[in-house]
DNA sequence: AATGAATGAGTGTTCATTCAT
DNA sequence: AATGAATGAACACTCATTCAT
């Protein structure tokens, strides 16, 4: 009787709106000054609360965190999931999914693509859950490429893909916006470039 | 250079050595902590000292890491620029450099190569540094870089400095010394890969 | 005497009712953890409610304990006087006393003897509140063992004295309901042995 | 070689001092105040410190209790088992341990003993080491007292035995010091009074 | 009547840093 | 040179209490 309503009412829906915002708000700074200098009073200020407040949402500061890595990586990597899944030549979903990866980072979730990529994490539970989002997400990448180069030597192989997510996680510390170069410009110049390590004639 | 009397004396020399371990020590746990979770009481420990005993050595734990940067990035620019400076063809001498970096990461330097590549650093001062060292760092590798490939369009070529950077970044993330992957075999299969980035007919 | 009207509303009845549910629970969990690991929001779940629904009833968690403390004073305190005051050689009186006492405390309210006896109360107001009721309640022991032993010298029967309530508050804290001793056989036992304390032809 | 030597250094026996002086005023504190009320601000500024300085004697709270509680129960269960050993016949080896009981609850460690028998603890975990302390404390007496009593039925001599650890563990609730009873005194009358429960003709 | 939201006060704990020895 | 002692600043977390709905 009691149970959750399937069509939530106006009191929860402010407050998963709420939580998304803290969430965001939260994202940005861990991702800013890692997690150990983020605190909860600076967190909660993004909105105008004291840092206790936000305890009504988080159960703890790890909490938060994980809820800001949940959130963001059940969509990226469902985004990527589906990309991956798509027909087509194996390459042309490897370089979909490295297009698709550059706009997440650069363009769709600037805030939450640096927690997985660059986030400084030295708790060890905490680094933990982010190396296994991270795995997760390398493995999607990883499956796609296996299709695209089926002979190739394993050690091999584990190199270019690490030219890959090192790439790929390289990008927010060096891509600036307001530059020259357009989102969409850098998705398909470093999708290319990334692909001719996989199918070039070498 | 450097205000050093000629002839150290024996006490300089001294100190000077336990200045070096000190500074290896907080290398490594630098790295393996990130600077915020390394304390002073557990780099003293490591030479059997306590905390307060390493001001006599550095004026700071800011200090610390500072030094630490300096000392290391002395040797490995150094090494770098050496190589860079060197006869031969551009392309030949890009790809010892990118040798020598692999090199310098997963088998001269592992402790120190972290610094500059993934240690989490929140505090921006530090952060600062980092940078300046990692873009003295760069310049060498973009000063041959620009010297293979001429005409190439400075958006392009940022773009492939970008795929260099992030995957030699990336190797002390995923490398594992002990695998079946042999230090020399890693710096040429991924040198030959970084090279084919800026000589491949496309 | 209370300014209660003479015919409670079914209302006032019901919220009477709701305050009682409300000190039982509130004793239970006081003489379980104590004051202060007592929260509001525990308090509350007992019932079905969130903390601050106690604020309905309660202007404070002082206030709570204080009425948790009345309500059964009132009670405990009302039988122990009738007994007191029933007629009797004085000895028999007071073993009766005795029994009693140990009846409320293990079988008949033993959520509230232990707020009396040993529940750890660190405020110092609170304290005071308790010390009240325990003076109230030593009276009338202390009346009716006057009347058994006349004559004796004033640190002799404090000592005594001392006995019986040490004895009686300790019931609580090693009594197991669940073991060999039904509550009766113990009430017996105890109130004849610390009879003896007054009788004995010493 | 580095081992702790034999006889304490200078700098050592000025810690051991400190340690005691805090854990001496720890105890009074927490005697008082209960477990919860007592912070370590407050401990700290009974030696003119602040509380974070207590972490140099006491790796956490948790740890500073148990370690009053230690110091303590070491001192005083040993005084108490050396009795216990003494030749003599049982019911006079048991009375010179009530008296000793008496003694030092009122006069030699009126700061400690509370904490075995009063404090108010609401941690279930430093509650179980009160717990266990108070299980050896009570073993002693209960050996010698069999002796005394060897044919009595087992719940009737636990019912005894709970008056004498219920009265001896009410004296500090109020006993005064400064009143026309002395120590010696009362350790005298409370001793004979409790003996009787266990030798007299009933 | 009930509660979600919010907060101020308080506390245990960590740690870089200072200083006297 | 080394360190034991001490501390101020910072921070995660708890909770009684208030208030608008």
């Amino acid at each position: 009787m009691t149970d959750a309503p399937a069509t939530p009412s106006r009191i929860e829906r402010k407050r998963a709106q709420r939580v998304a915002e803290l969430e965001r708000a939260a994202a940005r700074l861990f991702a800013q000054r890692g997690y150990d200098r983020t605190n909860f009073e600076d967190v909660a200020a993004e909105l105008d609360l004291r840092g206790p407040s936000l305890y009504h949402y988080f159960s703890s500061k790890d909490d938060l965190l994980r809820r800001c890595l949940h959130s963001s990586s059940e969509e990226v990597l469902g985004r990527l999931r589906a990309l991956a899944d798509a027909p087509g030549p194996p390459a042309e979903v490897l370089r979909a999914l490295f297009r698709e990866q550059v706009l997440i980072e650069v363009r769709d979730f600037p805030e939450f693509a640096p927690l997985f990529l660059t986030m400084p994490v030295s708790v060890p539970e905490i680094r933990a859950i982010v190396l296994d989002v991270r795995r997760a997400h390398a493995a999607i990448f990883e499956d796609v490429a296996h299709r695209v180069v089926e002979g190739l030597a394993p050690d091999i192989l584990r190199v270019r893909m690490s030219v890959v997510f090192g790439a790929l996680a390289y990008v927010p510390e060096w891509y600036d916006p307001a530059g020259s170069l357009a989102p969409e410009a850098l998705a398909d110049e470093l999708a290319d470039t990334l692909l001719a390590l996989f199918i070039a004639e070498r």
